[in-house]
DNA sequence: TTAAACTTTCAATAATTATTGAAAGTTTAT
DNA sequence: ATAAACTTTCAATAATTATTGAAAGTTTAA
């Protein structure tokens, strides 16, 4: 395998990993390629490499900047833009993180709480309703917790430490 | 909020999700109106409460079964068949992280392996390509470790002595 | 063995989501 | 102030994914 072929299979491997941790495939494909590239990219570059047409690489560039992974970099006397993403994948994994739970997961965790609140009106039905929603609203609770303390984590050692414990 | 207007919120709270966890929303939704009924549902009672086809509901029974959170009860003296869910909700967390690692970690993995082991031809970009897809096999393999470590443990008491630690 | 009761399959269709491309908008140099 | 260089927006279209429903398949009872 050499590079090119090496590039465009973990370009398209990443892109459609997207989904699992919440993007579409057009913007897990441009992260990926700005993730591996030695020099900041403009539009241009992304729609050439990726075959994507401007109004695409503009607004998955937009989102992507949205979620703070991607900067703009403004090169002296360039008029165009270039774009860099994170490239500390510690740093990566804790801002994807982050996101997720604000938008995902916290709105879960408030209706779960919601749910499981109702008046117990001493019928088995409603008595299963908020037993089985307080549990999913603990465990939702308590997988966030731990991901976010994880992931604030800036040094390795601790992930590794813990994983250690818990073998 | 009554038992009526709770359970079809937590129901399509939990549909939506889905994606979050890697399944569809009919899948998701089944799966969410088992969980909180106190008996076995047969196809008929899952199509009625949430409006979708007998086909539709057929397919995601199966993939359900397939994922292994959902069984067939066989109540004697009934010619239907019934379904339950796992109610234990770290049981089911545990089920679905091991899939989705199985079905979707695991393949991104080895990719990241197979991309970061190209031969080294000493320039920039294929050292810049091999850096990267390495720190990011690392990071990936070690949250899969993880998730199936902790996830692997039936007891609570580790997940809590984890997050304590790690506070 | 037949027929009723039930489930599965799958081609057709609908719903959703992603992508394009060209017009409108913005910035910079002169 | 103008025009060239560039970016954004968004209605139209394409691609993908989910859903239906009816025909085919299976099981059970008599």
């Amino acid at each position: 395998m050499n590079y090119n072929e090496a590039k465009m299979k973990f370009v398209s491997t990443w892109g459609s990993l997207g989904t699992l941790w919440g993007i579409n495939k057009a913007m897990a494909q441009i992260q990926a390629l700005l993730f591996i590239s030695t020099k900041p990219l403009s539009m241009e570059d992304i729609m050439e490499e990726l075959k994507i047409s401007r109004g695409n690489t503009s607004m998955n560039l937009r989102q992507l900047m949205d979620w703070g992974i991607v900067t703009k970099e403004i090169i002296p006397g360039e008029r165009k833009e270039y774009f860099t993403t994170e490239k500390d994948v510690q740093e990566l994994a804790r801002v994807i993180a982050k996101e997720r739970s604000r938008r995902e997961i916290q709105p879960v965790i408030k209706v779960l709480k919601e749910v499981s609140s109702i008046q117990d009106d001493g019928t088995e039905k409603t008595r299963e309703l908020i037993k089985q929603t307080k549990a999913l609203h603990d465990l939702t609770q308590t997988a966030d917790d731990m991901i976010n303390k994880l992931v604030t984590q800036k040094q390795n050692w601790i992930t590794k430490s813990v994983l250690k414990l818990i073998k």
